[in-house]
RNA sequence: GCCACUGUAGCUCAGUCGGCAGAGCGGCUGAUUCGUAAUCAGCAGGUCGGGGGUUCAAGUCCCUCCAGUGGCUCCA
């Protein structure tokens, strides 16, 4: 807590100097005699930790402090002064639009507005008169009025009157002029529209009514910089995440494809089939070590079984549906009642547990159309599946293997992560004590694990809550992958029961997880985070033998034999082209090591080898290369 | 599913006012035999997303369906 001085109208500066304010003097004016040097970057100040105008008087004594943009409250401030010239502008093009409210988001700003749809030319004008109002260098002047006028004032606008209407009664109503516009606002805001300099439009949606039959709001989303070189450098930055795109890449290095034919349904070609192959080998390999059986499950079921699993219930609308014989059948969405089947097929004694049973089944979802993106959201797809079969002192130590194993694998592949709670949604299955005892339990080993985590309340599966891991895709939209999942309720309502030490029969709890998620997301992600550059082990093709000229096509092939037959997916080029213009494509190709062999090489049997991210080449005997490529391999290193 | 936008050669894209469908890359063929990010020449390749309409004439205008993109909603 900052020191509050004794002296009526001393002020605390973050540096521990006090000043004494002259009448009326703003905390602009006092923080730029403060530190003269710094002002230029001051946005706006926290008086006493409230975030205030740099024009605002502080009548008292008390504390203040500088907020520029790189502060976490400057930046927002500036996201939401964003807002508003958007408004004003929007305003300005169509004055009959309502604006609504233009909160700062993670990553820059929204406002929503009652208004027709938008179109590109809107947006043009929109931009075109907000450069205006910078230009014009509009302050943003704050107002405060008896409520009776603020309602006079909005009087043909809803929505703001909503807001007058739900704000405490002892509250003031503050408005903002800028520029003629005026919007209801609490504040606070940059000094003037000059800040706003490098505001960049995003784009513009339509969003869902607020409430039940009102008609959609259009959104009008961007992000706010105070300098256009600022700007410039984030569009930048964008412009090399689209070239990272996994839709992009996937093409160029033919991993994937889709046809109109089957919407949201991949094809793997063989160069992405080469990476699935790798990560299931990659994840199964754990699984031998850690106790896991493998199993293969129906990929239809008869619906009885998804009324007893609750998915009819609850996740009907998501699943492809067929008829067999007039009985229905669904596809499955998730393996777990396959899962529970086989658990059930027999009595089961608790000397079996935990019984992990992993399953790497296609799973269908009949996904909106207007959701499917890439390889980040399919309507078939793959998971590194597998259900614990456990008892209640079996669930902590399982799901602590499992956090560890996540971190583990993600510091393979050099992904951040975070972890999200998820809590009981509003349509459950089962008794809110159980589901108290479960959320508990995943809140205690998340705490335990020192990683921090966010929670989502109401956000879990609809049979138990879950712990989700997040990772991000190359413009930063978060995706969930690996997920752990508590339930008590489908074991009970597949009536599983295992004989305890007492004699007993007792319903265990089953944990179902995934480490990567899906390999269609996996991959997806994957492919941005590296920017198609394999870490050796993933890429399709991990070596290139060129020879220089047709004179060493055979040496090539011999190179490239040889590698095979350690293991590594090498191959010969042809001499068909110049050799820079065969680097040239198979560094395009991302290719790991790059192997020249020519007169030289084929004389003294070395090889000339080129390292991806590497400057130049380097000489080296072909068995020394083959030890060093399958050390490389053996230990899955994120570098070739 | 909702809103907006987009769809032309394998890929990236041009195509004006409605008047003969184009380029680069890639592919194929030939020449070149090349020392670490593009050798040269020639050739092939198109139901202009599908269907319907207006018109003497539609890649271009209108309607409709499909798919994709960005958001929304939803979710691994």
């Amino acid at each position: 807590m900052e020191e509050r001085s004794a002296a009526t109208g001393e002020v605390a500066l973050p540096d521990g100097r006090r000043l004494v304010p002259s009448p009326g003097e703003s905390a602009g004016a006092l923080l730029a005699r403060w530190d003269p040097a710094r002002a230029h970057a001051m946005l706006a100040a926290l008086w006493d930790g409230r975030p205030v105008d740099l024009a605002y008087v502080p009548g008292t004594a008390g504390a203040l402090a500088p907020l520029t943009f790189e502060d976490r409250a400057g930046w927002e401030i500036l996201q939401h002064s964003s807002a508003h010239l958007v408004a004003k502008g929007l305003v300005e093009v169509i004055p009959e639009a309502l604006p609504t409210h233009g909160p700062p988001t993670d990553d820059g700003f929204y406002y929503d507005f009652d208004v027709r749809p938008l179109t590109p030319p809107d947006l043009q004008a929109i931009g075109e008169a907000m450069v205006r109002s910078v230009r014009a260098k509009e302050p943003f002047v704050r107002r405060e009025l008896p409520r009776e006028d603020a309602r006079r004032l909005f009087a043909s606008n809803p929505y703001k009157l909503r807001y007058i209407a739900a704000s405490a009664e002892n509250e003031a109503i503050s408005v903002y002029d800028t520029g003629g516009f005026t919007d209801l606002c609490r504040g606070p805001h940059v000094p003037d529209t000059h800040w706003l300099e490098g505001v960049h439009l995003l784009g513009f949606s339509a969003v869902e009514p607020t409430e039940a039959g009102g008609r959609p709001l259009q959104r009008v989303r961007g992000v706010g910089f105070p300098t256009r070189e600022q700007l410039s450098k984030f569009l930048k930055l964008r412009e090399e995440a689209a070239a990272r795109d996994h839709r992009t890449i996937g093409q160029r290095q033919e991993l994937f494809f889709f046809t109109e034919q089957a919407p949201g349904f991949p094809f793997w070609l063989p160069n992405g089939m080469v990476i699935v192959r790798e990560l299931e080998r990659f994840v199964t390999e754990h699984l031998r070590k850690a106790g896991y059986a493998e199993i293969r499950t129906p990929l239809l079921f008869a619906r009885s079984i998804y009324e007893t699993s609750g998915h009819w219930e609850h996740y009907k609308e998501n699943m492809f549906l067929t008829r067999l014989e007039d009985q229905e059948f669904g596809w499955k969405p998730m393996n777990c009642p396959g899962a529970m089947l086989i658990f059930g097929s027999r009595p089961r004694s608790y000397r079996e547990l935990p019984l992990r049973l992993a399953e790497f089944a296609p799973l269908h979802r009949l996904e909106a159309s207007g959701t499917l993106h890439g390889l980040l959201r399919v309507r078939e797809l793959v998971q590194d599946d597998a259900h614990l079969f456990v008892t209640e002192e079996q669930i902590e130590p399982e799901i602590r293997v499992l956090l560890d194993w996540i971190r583990e694998a993600c510091a393979t592949f050099r992904l951040e992560y975070s972890f999200e709670l998820s809590t009981r949604p509003a349509s459950f299955l089962g008794e809110a004590g159980d589901w108290d005892r479960a959320e508990a339990i995943l809140a205690r080993l998340l705490d335990g694990s020192g990683v921090p985590y966010r929670r989502s309340a109401g956000e879990g599966a609809f049979y138990g809550p879950k712990i989700d891991i997040h990772l991000k895709d190359s413009l930063g939209r978060p995706w969930q992958t690996g997920t752990i999942q508590l339930d008590f309720q489908q074991p009970r309502r597949f009536r599983l029961q295992y004989q305890g030490a007492d004699g007993g029969l007792h319903t265990p709890a089953v944990v179902h997880r995934t480490i990567l998620g899906t390999w269609e997301r996996f991959v997806g992600i994957l492919t941005e985070h590296v920017g198609g550059r394999w870490p050796p082990w993933l890429a399709p093709s991990q070596v290139r033998v060129l020879p220089v000229t047709d004179g060493q096509a055979g040496t090539a092939a011999t190179v490239a034999a040889e590698l095979q037959a350690l293991g590594v997916r090498a191959t010969a080029g042809a001499s068909d082209a110049t050799l820079p213009k065969r680097v040239r494509d198979a560094e395009l190709e991302r290719v790991p090591y790059i192997v020249v062999v020519g007169e030289r090489e084929t004389q003294d049997g070395s090889v000339s080898v080129r390292v991806r991210g590497a400057k130049g080449s380097r000489s080296m005997s072909r068995a020394e290369f083959g030890a060093y490529v399958t050390e490389k391999l053996r230990r899955r290193e994120f570098d070739p």
